[in-house]
DNA sequence: GTTACTGCAAACTTTTTGCACGACA
DNA sequence: TGTCGTGCAAAAAGTTTGCAGTAAC
């Protein structure tokens, strides 16, 4: 939803191609759980890839996605997104980024800001480990929540 | 763990005063997960508060931790944080902060910085929704992990 | 032809819920 | 005393795992 087709393109062919590079092979429902994240910008649920694939590939299991989620994890090639309760999100966007959550219905959305890519790590963070990624989360009520919640009360 | 005595009294005046402010009956079992979480700084999940509480009330059930935690986030007293995998972890600081995680552990630490709570939210987010909250993440490797890594391998 | 992957089923972990008894206001 | 909260048990939700057959290389 929404990712341009040239984009989800280069993905898909990411995936392929890293997948065989580390030795594990390329199956027919590896390749539809990949088009599958490569089109959709919603940082869906394993529910709800297992669903999209699932038209195409009808006999496909949700433990298979689960499985191949682990292994997109693995390579990198995938987040996991904890931002909200519930069932775990992914996101496979490489692009740096940071996300807008919607406390209320979950939604999750990208934002990209070179002012919140510049946020510097405080020295205080040293003492604790090695930072590897920053990540800002906008935490608020998205427009179309506000706009039921003003509907209803 | 670590968090001052004298802060830790004060949270559990405000978790009593806020429970009676909104008709909810402060119970022996609510006051002694409030006390917990008072003197807690790790972001404990469910399993491990009721653990803690269970040695001074021995009879309280896992269900009624969920519940008062339910409520206290309700509330607004504690919030959820779901940066890790597993169960949901809480925080009950109340103190403006931001979070070093650990991705190999699950450590989190609260970490306090004038540069991370000026990070302003960018214009393009104002077509997403409102911002309540902006919180910096910062994901990494703790030095616990590093110096047990360097050890073995 | 091997070996890794899949689908199925079952188990496991985390969280929620219905109900009857007990405790707070 | 009335009602809300608790503990128990069971169920629901989300995820992982063992195994035998199947498909990728």
């Amino acid at each position: 939803m929404s990712v341009p087709l040239s984009e989800a393109e280069r993905r898909i062919s990411v995936f392929s191609q890293a997948l065989r590079r580390s030795g594990l092979r390329l199956t027919h429902q590896r390749l539809e759980v990949a088009r599958e994240l490569a089109g959709d910008d919603t940082h869906p649920d394993v529910e709800k890839i297992y669903e999209g694939v699932r038209r195409r590939v009808p006999t496909i299991s949700l433990d298979t996605v689960y499985r191949t989620m682990g292994a997109l994890v693995e390579l990198g090639l995938v987040d996991r997104v904890n931002a909200t309760p519930g069932p775990t999100r992914y996101d496979a966007n490489p692009t740096r980024h940071h996300h807008f959550v919607c406390t209320r219905c979950g939604l999750i959305r990208d934002v990209y800001s070179g002012d919140l890519d510049g946020v510097r790590v405080p020295d205080e963070t040293h003492a604790m480990g090695t930072v590897e990624s920053v990540k800002v989360q906008l935490r608020g009520i998205c427009a179309e929540c506000s706009r039921k919640m003003r509907t209803r009360h």
